[in-house]
RNA sequence: GGGGGCUUAGCUCAACUGGGAGAGCGCCGCCUUUGCAAGGCGGAUGUUAUCGGUUCGACUCCGUUAGCCUCCA
């Protein structure tokens, strides 16, 4: 029997070296440069530009192995994978390609061949299909394709169908190239009768071989001309070709599959696949080991799982598989990254870009997965708690609402939640989900606060805003302003209302890159504008305020001055790139960027990173920090051609972000000491001179902003001193109230704390002492009626907890008993009954007891049978309750 | 920035509709065994995250604060 490598290995060698094809490796599973493809999901991907005419290739004849993931888009696989035996989402596609080069002969010829001379395929097993025409484009069934079956292999003639447009014409889009193809079934019935199974989606007669003919361009208008280069483009699934040769019923029965079941099997230690179909356990193996693969490939390949595109595609991969190990193959751990290993060792060879950094693979999945792990409990406990309210309810469907609960809460995407419904019996109200995902995105958007215009009439005059970096003052001349979205360029500008207002230059820094927009003041001759905000709009700079005093014109000539908050502005900012360096540092270099906001009160700075961030660290960061703070080292800012600055070692960029070109660097770094790992950013924003101004740096809070991202405020300068100060200002108030100085605090509570832990016990002790005798009191002047005790009485005030704890010892020290005991504290009456078990069964309820005594001081309560207790307002009916109780008491025993 | 959820013993988690705070592991002591792994017996651990409210009574219901998780922007 051949291995699934060997055959992949014979499907190349057949076309390079018998057929004079070059072999052209597989292109990535993730196409980073084909947005409008989620994953490769054929093999002719790579080639596409060649058939759209807009790209040429060294070679006529190609063949590989592609790499192809149908999940998520278009294609997709992703519901069916596991339910059946030859549904994949990852997958490989054995293909060769004419450009323009041989045709349907050679095609034909060839791929017979290959099928029954080279892997001796039984010829009376296989079907072809042929096209079968279409009148409304005038064009006649595929004549040439049939003569070639007929003339150029042995297929029996009866094993030639027509096919339909469906089946046998294919089309890359609404436009563009197309043709007719031919494809290759294989019947697996015992007796040969599968003849009429052919496309009819059965697993005894499937289709294992498509040549695509493309000859035609179909045109906007629909009609079809004949290209001028014909191509050939085949494709063979080899996972199914793989089973035919190996003879098994079902790809998850080849060698491909199987040494990931047996790492299943040996991790999970559940019961081994035993190729069922319906049954959990199988399924769970199936989809795992689909996914493994998939998930392998892909982030191999730079796939990351995230929460759009293709990485909620994987994620939602991942999650799927996870579930499945958790709740049927008992996997109580993440499992999936340690499947890497043994996709990357069958496959490595095959596919070398898995082997070049199979560890990383390994922990972008285990972190994935150890995240969704630690919701995935509840999640299904969810889940169980809502399915059983809807079959209560003898509904079949899930609300919607219960489906997108799950989603936010839990992260269960809908389509797992569905999996799961349908494991039950259940469906789910997929539109109602979807109603409510979009009113809350609507919702999460909403309150961001988009300030001034989005559409505005007229030009925005370009501003030049070199004088920011320079200082806080600059002279500038008066261009216009914009109001109500308007741009107006000459005339005066009117009191009291809010503009932006336009000049030709500016010194003052306008919002962007996470630095807010500056304040300050702009003067003419004649008045004084005050600026509270300073935006970007394309090339402008909208200075946003009002008038202050006087008049403004357009064209005046203006004196520019910002607001010292600058200063403190600058302050965070450097401070910002110095805690971006210490962050890596300490934490690691996963740590990235991934947003901050700079204002003249704190710098915040979001990052990636998924622990809590210890106060040791925390510790480190900030003598990081404050270490360069002190070293008082020079901050150089300088501009230069983005390529070359993409160069520099070292460098840090927000990942995603755009940058100009040229772009500004700022950069802290000691010249004289390379030891130094200084800081190289991108930054725009205006920064300190040394670093020593900025003073001092302190964190003073972390938060967790979403998933895998952490968020650091940090103060500098005054505010992170008044923050000291504060700090000061409470451990002093804290020593003056316990007496002793700042350096004992913490002794002296720790000692306090024990003293108040043994004064507490003494308490309970003597309490208890007093309850106990009172108790026993209680216990000697019972009542008794048949067999049964009655005790009744008043007790002195205590913990309710200590009372209940008496009444339970003297309970059971009395047998066979109703006890109800009445306690007076701080005006206010307690009640407490209990009945012991004998009598419980006889229908003695401790908590009916007291609801009836309790109204007679003014109160109520209740209790289960055997304890139950009450409070009431009316001390002075303390003895007519007692009286009662005997009475209420002695009519419920019998 | 908005929504939802979570926080109980050192750890992992229970406690049903408000009515006696529990289990497993770990820890301490003793016993058993030649010794180890273990086993037996006994024990302690808790302001149920925080503060406040409702109630006769709150782990449970409501609100606040903090931390965390998650979804969306």
């Amino acid at each position: 029997m051949p291995s699934s490598n060997e055959i992949r290995q014979q499907f190349i060698d057949f076309f390079v070296k018998k057929h004079a094809h070059t072999f052209v490796a597989s292109s990535a599973v993730v196409p980073f440069d084909d947005p409008t493809l989620l994953f490769t999901n054929a093999g002719m991907n790579q080639f596409k530009d060649v058939f759209l005419g807009t790209g040429s290739r060294p070679y006529k004849r190609a063949a590989n192995t592609q790499k192809c993931i149908r999940a998520g888009g278009k294609h997709n696989d992703l519901d069916d994978v596991g339910k059946d035996t030859y549904h994949h989402t990852f997958f490989e596609m054995l293909g060769n390609w004419s450009f323009g080069d041989y045709f349907k002969k050679e095609a034909i010829r060839w791929a017979w061949e290959l099928l029954t001379e080279v892997w001796g395929l039984d010829k009376t097993r296989l079907h072809v299909t042929v096209f079968e025409g279409d009148p409304k484009n005038n064009l006649g069934a595929d004549e040439e394709a049939a003569h070639f079956w007929r003339t150029e292999t042995s297929v029996p003639h009866n094993h030639i169908h027509l096919g339909n447009k469906k089946d046998n014409f294919w089309e890359m889009g609404d436009t563009g190239p197309c043709g007719p193809c031919t494809e290759i079934h294989i019947d697996l019935t015992p007796d040969r009768s599968g003849a009429n199974l052919v496309n009819q989606s059965s697993a005894q007669c499937i289709e294992i071989w498509n040549l695509v003919f493309i000859q035609f361009n179909r045109n906007a208008d629909g009609s079809l001309t004949q290209l001028p280069a014909k191509h050939v483009d085949t494709g063979m699934g080899f996972e199914r070709i793989t089973a035919v040769l190996q003879g098994k019923n079902s790809n998850y029965d080849t060698d491909i599959f199987t040494p990931i079941f047996d790492a299943i099997r040996d991790m999970s230690g559940a019961k081994p696949y035993s190729g069922i179909l319906e049954n959990h356990n199988d399924i769970a193996y199936r989809v795992i080991a689909d996914h493994i693969r998939t998930l392998t490939f892909a982030i191999s390949d730079g796939g990351v799982p995230s929460n759009e595109k293709r990485g909620y595609v994987l994620r939602s991969v991942l999650r799927r598989a996870e579930r499945y190990g958790r709740q049927y193959l008992g996997f109580k751990e993440p499992f999936l990254h340690k499947l890497c290993e043994i996709v990357v060792k069958t496959m490595g060879d095959v596919f070398p870009e898995l082997k070049t950094k199979p560890e990383a693979v390994a922990k972008i999945i285990y972190e994935e997965e150890e995240a969704f792990l630690r919701t995935m409990e509840r999640g299904m406990k969810l889940f169980q708690e809502i399915a059983d309210r809807t079959i209560n309810a003898g509904s079949k469907v899930i609300q919607g609402s219960d489906v997108f609960d799950l989603h936010t809460t839990y992260g269960f995407f809908a389509d797992i939640t569905a999996q799961m419904a349908a494991e039950v019996g259940l469906t789910i109200d997929f539109n109602g989900y979807q109603t409510l995902l979009e009113k809350f995105k609507l919702e999460s958007g909403k309150d961001r606060k988009t300030f001034i215009v989005s559409a505005v009439n007229g030009e925005i005059p370009h501003c030049d805003e070199a004088p920011k970096y320079l200082g806080t003052q600059a002279n500038a001349k008066i261009l216009g302003w914009i109001e109500n979205n308007t741009v107006y360029s000459s005339g005066v500008l009117k009191e009291g209302i809010e503009v932006a207002l336009l000049l030709d230059k500016s010194c003052f820094y306008a919002e962007q890159g996470g630095q807010v927009g500056d304040s300050g003041t702009i003067k003419t001759a004649t008045g004084i504008f005050k600026v509270e905000n300073t935006l970007k709009l394309g090339a402008g700079v909208l200075h946003v305020g009002k008038i202050d005093s006087g008049s403004i014109a357009s064209g005046q000539e203006a004196k520019l001055v910002v607001d010292s908050r600058r200063e403190d502005i600058r302050r965070n900012h450097t401070s910002t790139h110095l805690l971006n360096l210490a962050l890596r540092q300490v934490l690691g270099t996963h740590v990235d960027q991934k947003g901050s906001l700079v204002d003249e009160d704190k710098t915040r700075f979001d990052f990636s990173h998924s622990q809590v961030i210890t106060k040791d660290e925390i510790r480190k960061i900030e003598n990081i920090v404050n270490g360069i703070i002190q070293a008082d080292i020079a901050v150089d800012c300088r501009i230069m051609p983005l390529d070359e600055a993409k160069k520099i070692p070292g460098v840090r960029a927000v990942f995603g972000e755009k940058y100009p070109d040229p772009v500004r660097v700022v950069s802290i770094l000691k010249n004289d000491d390379p030891e130094f790992s200084g800081s190289v950013e991108f930054c725009g924003g205006t920064h300190l001179e040394r670093t020593s101004q900025a003073g001092i740096f302190k964190i003073i809070g972390q938060e967790s902003v979403g998933k895998g991202v952490r968020r650091l405020t940090a103060v500098t300068g005054k505010n992170a001193w008044l923050e000291f100060q504060k700090s000061s200002t409470t451990i002093e108030a804290i020593a003056e109230k316990l007496g002793c100085n700042a350096a004992n605090a913490l002794e002296k509570i720790s000692s306090l704390q024990e003293e108040l832990k043994n004064i507490k016990a003494q308490m309970k002790q003597g309490q208890g002492n007093g309850l106990i005798l009172a108790m026993d009191k209680l216990l000697e002047s019972a009542i008794t009626k048949g067999a049964s005790k009655i005790i009744t009485g008043e007790i002195p005030a205590g913990p309710v907890d200590q009372i209940r704890q008496h009444l339970d010892r003297i309970r059971q020290k009395a047998g066979s008993c109703v006890a109800l005991v009445i306690w007076v504290d701080d005006g206010k009456v307690g009640l407490m009954s209990a009945v012991s078990d004998d009598l419980q069964k006889a229908g003695v309820e401790a908590g009916k007891i007291i609801a009836e005594i309790a109204p007679v001081v003014d109160g109520k309560g209740g209790g289960p049978k055997g304890m139950a207790q009450a409070g009431g307002k009316n001390p002075a009916k303390v003895s007519e309750a007692l009286q009662k109780a005997k009475e209420v008491i002695h009519s419920k025993i019998s």
